[in-house]
RNA sequence: GGCCCCGUCGUCUAACGGUCAGGACACCAGCCUCUCACGCUGGGUACAUGGGUUCGAAUCCCGUCGGGGUCACCA
């Protein structure tokens, strides 16, 4: 390929950007950004019923925090503007007409309700139905409302080579006359598309599987305006965890941005989604600059791939992991703040953080498993019936009274303690630390014992030891 | 139903005529260990099916079955 690809991701305002569609937009950012292309996005608000500017935002939202930027489109412009199809009628209408003229579309002026009525007597015949194409001779020129329509070729079959999918034909006979555009000349989808992809320099068009049937209307349209046609990528749709084609009634995490509410960190879910039709060996975690130097359209496969929690959550862990503590504050203080818990100072968040981020699978898991950093626990009765008992009011006495002359309060002095303890006592460690973990979290899982009681702080951990001590009798 | 696409472990996938069919999630067992988790080690599970082509097929061809998509004045 000698020139720079031009790719766009054109989602309908319609709702907030679900999963499907960021993965359409991530592919072809890839492949713009690996190849060194350019990246448009277009509105296509042409449904006047379904469109709204809250939609159009949610979908700019989520595009920007998945980190998925573009080079032209709403809010930062482009030499191929307007990108909202609402604002391109005059460009439809003149392309429409032109096609009239030219004999390849004509006005046909059946009424929505005439055609519902013969699609309904084909159906009852149990019949399909395809336009019949009764206006297609009309000479006179009612004034009636109309809509244009394509007019196919008398036979043939339409070809083209998908750049995932390989070669794909289908015959004319298979297809219909379509509605182009309405009186008012605010087109549908394929004459749209088709128009607006030649008009904004599009080279490559990357979407789902479920557009492989508008790719041939699409071509005869690029055939009679004389466009060069473009090259088209189909990509395996993505099925909601009961095998259904994900969407957003059936499926809330079809939501990108409730991902963002649960806690789920957009480099994660990035990798999760770039690998449900894509891959690259053996490579599991992906970083965002390794999927830029690896991305191509040769290694995204052909088959519907079924959306799989677990292994997003195994992500997002991995990533949680891996990061630094300052990076995840944000989004952690959201967690803690939708739980109306105070956000403590940077540096005690932070260490929250350090102590929790191996064993959390999201945020949202990270503050629930915290909250005893931020409230008084509520004890677990099977956890206080087995540890906080009189076999462990020695150890746990011995703690208290330590830890009341304990300076500095830091992790290594804990953690002297709990040995120094444990060895006067002759026990295990465990015999010492799960009786205290039980006291100062109401539970048996923590972080190490002396991070824990780090964290918690002098006033906190003695008077949670204070109180499990008086409940022992 | 017509048309289009697809079919490797439960799931995501590797393989581009010759591999004991590999990896990851999940699951099970063990190690590590103050709990949980991380990490490490080991384990089971897949080429939908029937026919071809070929010395040789998960890979190529055909049928069957199965899944998905699409059939609007939605996109």
């Amino acid at each position: 390929m000698e020139s720079k690809p031009h790719l766009r991701f054109a989602p309908s305002p319609t709702g907030y950007l679900h999963i499907g569609g960021a993965r359409t937009a991530l592919f072809n950012w890839l492949y713009a950004r690996r190849f060194g292309g350019s990246f448009v996005l277009r509105m296509e608000d042409t449904d006047r019923e379904r469109s709204t500017p809250e939609s159009v935002r949610a979908i700019l939202d989520g595009l920007r925090w998945l980190g998925i930027d573009w080079d032209e489109g709403p809010e930062v412009g482009g030499p191929h503007g307007p990108y909202f199809q609402s604002e391109r009628i005059p460009l439809y209408r003149e392309t429409a007409e032109r096609l009239v003229r030219d004999g390849h579309a004509y006005r046909c002026y059946c009424t929505k309700e005439e055609l519902d009525e013969r699609r309904k007597a084909f159906e009852k015949m149990g019949r399909p139905y395809k336009y019949e194409g009764t206006c297609r001779s009309r000479k006179d020129e009612p004034d009636r409302p109309f809509v244009i329509r394509l007019r196919l070729p008398d036979s043939g079959a339409v070809r083209f080579d998908d750049v995932v999918c390989g070669a794909i034909r289908k015959d004319v006979d298979d297809l219909y006359d379509e509605v182009l555009c309405r009186s008012d000349y605010v087109p549908l989808y394929d004459f749209g598309c088709v128009v607006d992809d030649h008009a904004m320099g599009i080279t490559l068009v990357g979407r789902g599987q479920e557009h492989i049937n508008s790719t041939f209307p699409q071509l005869v349209l690029y055939e009679y305006l004389g466009f060069a046609p473009p090259r088209f990528a189909h990509f395996p749709l993505i099925l909601g965890p009961d095998r259904e084609k994900l969407s957003k009634r059936l499926h809330p995490e079809a939501d990108v941005m409730l991902h963002r509410k649960n806690g789920v960190l957009p480099d994660a879910l990035l990798n999760f989604i770039v690998r449900l039709g894509w891959s690259h060996g053996n490579d599991e975690v992906i970083s965002r600059e390794q999927m830029i130097a690896w991305f191509d359209f040769d290694h995204v496969g052909t088959t519907s791939g079924v959306w799989n929690p677990e292994k997003l959550l195994w992500l997002n862990q991995q990533y949680l992991k891996a990061a630094r503590p300052e990076e995840l504050e944000g989004q952690f203080a959201e967690q803690l703040r939708a739980r109306g818990w105070p956000v403590p100072d940077g540096g005690r968040l932070r260490g929250i953080i350090r102590a929790q981020q191996e064993r959390s699978h999201t945020l949202a898991e990270m503050a629930d498993l915290s909250a005893y950093f931020f409230a008084e626990p509520a004890r677990d009765p099977k956890a206080a019936e087995k540890f906080l008992t009189a076999a462990s009011r020695p150890a746990l006495e011995r703690i208290r009274d330590g830890l009341g002359k304990l300076a500095p309060f830091e992790p290594a002095a804990v953690e002297a303690l709990f040995k120094a303890t444990a060895e006067a006592l002759g026990l295990g460690l465990g015999k010492v630390a799960q009786p205290v973990r039980v006291a100062l979290t109401g539970g048996t899982v923590s972080p190490p014992i002396h991070d824990l009681v780090a964290l918690l702080g002098k006033e906190t951990a003695l008077a949670r030891l204070d109180r499990a001590l008086a409940e022992i009798r």
